[in-house]
DNA sequence: GACCCTGTTCAACAGGTGTTGACGACGCCT
DNA sequence: AGGCGTCGTCAACACCTGTTGAACAGGGTC
């Protein structure tokens, strides 16, 4: 049964937390195997032993599964105040989206990942609500999000900071649906 | 008169715009002093005789004077005019900016400048021109043009990168008024 | 009691980093 | 010709990094 829950499970979990964390606080380079491992109590090796590599750790701790949500029965004026919330939690100092922003800054590969989500994810996901041109249209919205998300996470402009997510929603519906539908 | 021109004052350029080049594209802490100093041709010694330390390059690299344009008798309908091209020079991977916000993502300090421009330049700048809670909408107007760097120089969303910047502007113009009088 | 398996630590490596101080060329001024 | 300031290099330092392989504790099984 292996129904004994070692402690393996657990630490390893641990792990994956605390690298999550500096990772997404301090991006790739400045987030060590030793910091994580201290954070956590344990030694660098077991780091190692567990992910193989400081990649395979990064890996896990930004793996992340999108459910793009079913846009196509929502009205244009009403997507932000799905989209919104939805990255809005995404992004969530512990959540695997800021790893990966703090990382792509100066890591193609990580990069990739991110306009991998914005391909494969909320490309398809907007298009069906696109008026003409929809790449331009979905790739204005998306850069707008991702405009947020920096200004609040990484740069810090106050009144973003501060601002409520229904006010972030209220703002952004007009817009989004302006991108949608012109 | 110090009027011969030593060699000096050239390397040194030389050696900024190679610091400028490699920190834009690699960010701060994949660039060091040994690869800018092999890119220009020098010793790293020199590049620390020149700049002191590393972070001393990196101040130096990425100062910047904004001369933010006088917009007080601009219309909100064609702000984007003006803004945008503005913010695209800055943008350039061999100007400014791209160190910086590459550096943000792992650097308070870094963030902190960027924060800094807009707080002291992109704000007051369009102050005059915002209705009511000004704040918060040059805070989504910052956020939006961030977010297009972003997308356009780190992230590499293809429509962005492909769209011309009268284009651009085409598409802000109204964005941005509507963010400005509501 | 001997054995192994899992979870973990120890000690060390090879390489790359920022930084330093002493040293060498080279051209100008008197 | 000799000295000197400028421009630059050499060699080394102390440190920190990812990574490795051997060793350790402890508990369940024969």
């Amino acid at each position: 049964m292996a129904a004994r829950t070692a402690d393996s499970e657990a630490t390893r979990a641990a792990i994956l937390d605390a690298a999550r964390a500096q990772f997404g606080q301090q991006g790739f380079d400045r987030t060590t195997i030793r910091s994580v491992a201290t954070a956590v109590g344990v030694d660098p090796a077991l780091v190692m032993h567990y992910f193989g590599t400081k990649n395979g750790l990064f890996e896990a701790a930004a793996r992340l599964e999108i459910r793009f949500p079913d846009l196509s029965a929502t009205a244009p004026g009403e997507v932000a105040d799905v989209l919104v919330p939805l990255f809005v939690h995404l992004w969530r100092p512990d959540g695997p989206l800021l790893p990966l922003l703090r990382a792509a800054a100066s890591n193609r590969a990580a990069a990739d990942v991110l306009l991998g989500v914005f391909t494969h994810h909320v490309t398809p996901g907007l298009a069906p609500l696109a008026a003409d041109r929809p790449e331009e249209r979905i790739a204005l919205i998306g850069a707008h999000l991702l405009g947020i998300a920096v200004a609040r996470s990484i740069v810090g402009i106050a009144p973003l900071v501060d601002m409520p997510d229904d006010a972030l929603v209220a703002w952004l519906r007009p817009v989004i649906a302006h991108y949608l539908t012109d």
